[in-house]
Formats: C-alpha cells, structure tokens, sequence
DNA sequence: TTCCTTCGATAGGTTACGTCA
DNA sequence: CGTGACGTAACCTATCGAAGG
C-alpha cells in the first residue's frame, strides 16, 4: 500500500527505506512512502575511472546523493566542520585533483621537525602498496622521505597536538605489544573531514595520495573512512527515526481529530435524521492518486425536496459541508484498503 | 574515581569481479 | 562459449578498548 501524505512540511523521503529495500510494511506496522530523491542507481553510472572499483563507482553516485544539498533531501549530517569555509585550510589540498598537487617536500628543507610518529616512510608505503600495511605493525620510524606539508607550516598547533605528537614520539621506546591507542591529529582530522565532504570512498589513488599527504598508512586512512562512513549512517538512522516519530505523533493526532469529527457528525446525524437523507453531491479529492471523484448519493428517500427549506440556507450549507467531510473521511478510510477503487 | 562518549582499530561476513579448469 | 569453483579486493557491521571529559 502507497500512502502519500503531506503534513504541511517540505516531504522528505526516509533513506533508510531505500537503504532496507527489504522492509515491509507488515515489518513495521506501518510503511510511508513520502517520495524518494533517489533515481535508480543504474542509470547515472559514471564512467568507471582506471583502478577504480565497479562497486566504488556505483556507491559513490549513491552516497553523493545522501550527502548531497539537493533537495528536497537536506539532511546535513556534517555538522562537524573544524576548519570553517570562509578559512580553508591553506596547504591542506586535496591530493587527487591535480591542480591541487602539492610538491612534496624533501628532508632537507629543516622544517620536519616534532614531526607526527604516524608518519610513514616511502619506502614503507611503497611495501604497503603491495600489501595493505598489514605487514607493518609499527607506524614509528625515524626515516622520513616527506612529511605532512601543513604540520609544520600551520602555526595554530594547538597545545595538545604538540603533546599527542610527543607522546606518539614516545612510543618509539615502547614495545610494539603495548601500542598506545593513535590519535589523530586537529589537522589530520580535519583534513580527512573535508576529503569526506568531497568524497565519501577513496579509490586507491586518493587513499594512497591522502595518506602520503597526512603521513599516515593507507590502512588508517581506510579504517577512517569507513568509521566515518557507519557513523555518518547511524546518524542518518538517527535523524530518520525522529522525523518518522514525529510524522507518527502528527498522524495519530490527526486521526483523533478525524474520530472526534466522525463522531460529532454521528451526533449530527441521529439528532437531525430528515435532513441527512437529503441527496449529497460532493467533490473529493482522492488522498491517493489525487483524482477528484464527484459522488451523488441518495438514500432512496423520496422526501428530499427543494421545498423543504423550512431551515435556514446556513443551515444546509453548513450539513452539506458536513456531509461532504463525511464521505471524504469514508472514502480514505475505503481507500486504505483498496486504492484507487473507491475513486473509479 | 567512576561513568559515559568518542574514535581508532580489528574480526568476520558480504558482494562483485577476474581467472581458470 | 557458458558455468561453477576459487581467490581477491573493498566494503559493511559489530565490537573492543584506549583516551578524554
């Protein structure tokens, strides 16, 4: 059953649904269906890059659309944005767009230092590309062939990222078996955050690039994005689940309203039972294919006349209308059950 | 000190794809 | 040429555990 309901707010359509193309509507009791932005993914494929996943491809399109500000889907679930638009991180680029290549900087330039233990040599890298870094337990090494371009150059380091880079500094004595959880950095957070909003998988290249540029190992930069991937999600179920509690609290409330109507008119009808008979014409609106459906009844009473205008034209006016919400609330109330059976 | 939250990391499962008999 | 088995890569999900407030 396809209800389509508008509650007076901008229909939002729930992403979980079409994220659980399995649920039904006998799994959740009840099933709305407020229309979808998403198009069928199989239509806007983009062309599949060299090196780049099928899947990557396809999820990405579809991610980008979860992600995106087009509306009528809005649902920003960035909130976090440690680097403010108006100050881009200057030096923090984004290693995949070409013009955004950043010269990697040698040893020698002397401004490697209090440098991040994350940091990661070329050489090592070069092996991890073979094999993921599962091989590499230890991230320390004093040999550096590059390093992070903004880590140095950014002045704002705050205090705790001195200390967080002194700590990991530490671990270089410790044994390997005791690894002090990794934290990432303001800068490398904040840069991963900003590679996210543009893209929300890596393909290897810009894993690879992103991880050289933040001297981190692939593997982190992976596990990042993945985390970052199922948070955002669960947030985005977060969001899903308070909007349809409210759609629920606005339904229920309508329907009692729709039952107190029913029953005044109930009322209406036992104690003014002559007028009730009178023939109704109205014209509904079907609430599910939106057709107008103009209905004439007659209760096969002979007595409904013109000539009985004792009462007031306000009167009639006022039953008419009556009579009009009463068959609208019938006809939704059969349309439940059978769509677009009641209108025809 | 304890509790709770955050977040990096891991293990196991799923899916898509390529290769080969 | 079609097909099933197998290996691989990338991802998802649940969970752990360290760190911090």
């Amino acid at each position: 059953m396809e209800l389509a309901l508008s509650l007076g707010d901008t229909p939002k359509p729930f992403t979980f649904l079409d994220k659980t193309p399995k649920m039904s509507s006998k799994d959740v009791g009840f099933c709305m269906g407020l229309g979808s932005a998403f198009s069928g993914r199989s239509d806007e494929k983009r062309e599949i890059r060299e090196g780049e996943d099928r899947r990557e491809v396809i999820r990405d399109e579809g991610e980008r659309r979860l992600l995106s500000s087009d509306p009528p889907v809005q649902l920003d679930l960035l909130p976090f944005s440690p680097v403010p638009r108006s100050q881009p991180p200057t030096q923090l680029r984004f290693p995949w767009l070409a013009d955004n290549l950043v010269p990697e900087p040698g040893p020698s330039d002397g401004t490697g230092k209090g440098l991040d233990v994350n940091r990661f040599p070329a050489v090592a890298i070069a092996a991890e590309e073979a094999d993921d870094g599962t091989a590499l337990s230890s991230p320390n090494s004093t040999v550096s062939s590059f390093q992070m371009d903004f880590c140095v150059r950014n002045g704002g380091r705050t205090k705790r990222d001195l200390e967080l880079e002194t700590e990991r500094a530490s671990d270089d004595d410790e044994n390997g078996s005791t690894r002090k959880k990794l934290r990432l950095t303001k800068e490398q957070s904040a840069f991963l955050e900003e590679s996210f909003k543009e893209h929300s998988t890596l393909n290897p290249k810009q894993k690879l690039a992103l991880a050289k540029q933040l001297n981190l190992r692939p593997r982190q930069v992976e596990v990042w994005f993945q985390n970052r991937r199922a948070r955002t999600k669960l947030k985005q179920t977060e969001v899903d689940c308070e909007y349809l509690k409210r759609c629920c609290e606005t339904l229920t409330q309508e329907n009692r309203k729709l039952q107190k109507e029913l029953q005044e008119l109930r009322a209406l009808k036992t104690s003014q039972p002559f007028y009730m008979q009178l023939p109704a014409t109205t014209l509904t609106m079907c609430p599910s294919c939106e057709r107008v459906a103009t209905t004439t009844t007659t209760t096969g009473s002979s007595g409904a006349t013109a000539g009985n205008n004792n009462n007031s034209t306000t009167n009639k006016a006022a039953l008419s209308l009556a009579k009009g919400r009463l068959y609208q609330v019938q006809q939704a109330h059969m349309h439940q059950a059978q769509p677009h059976q009641a209108a025809s």
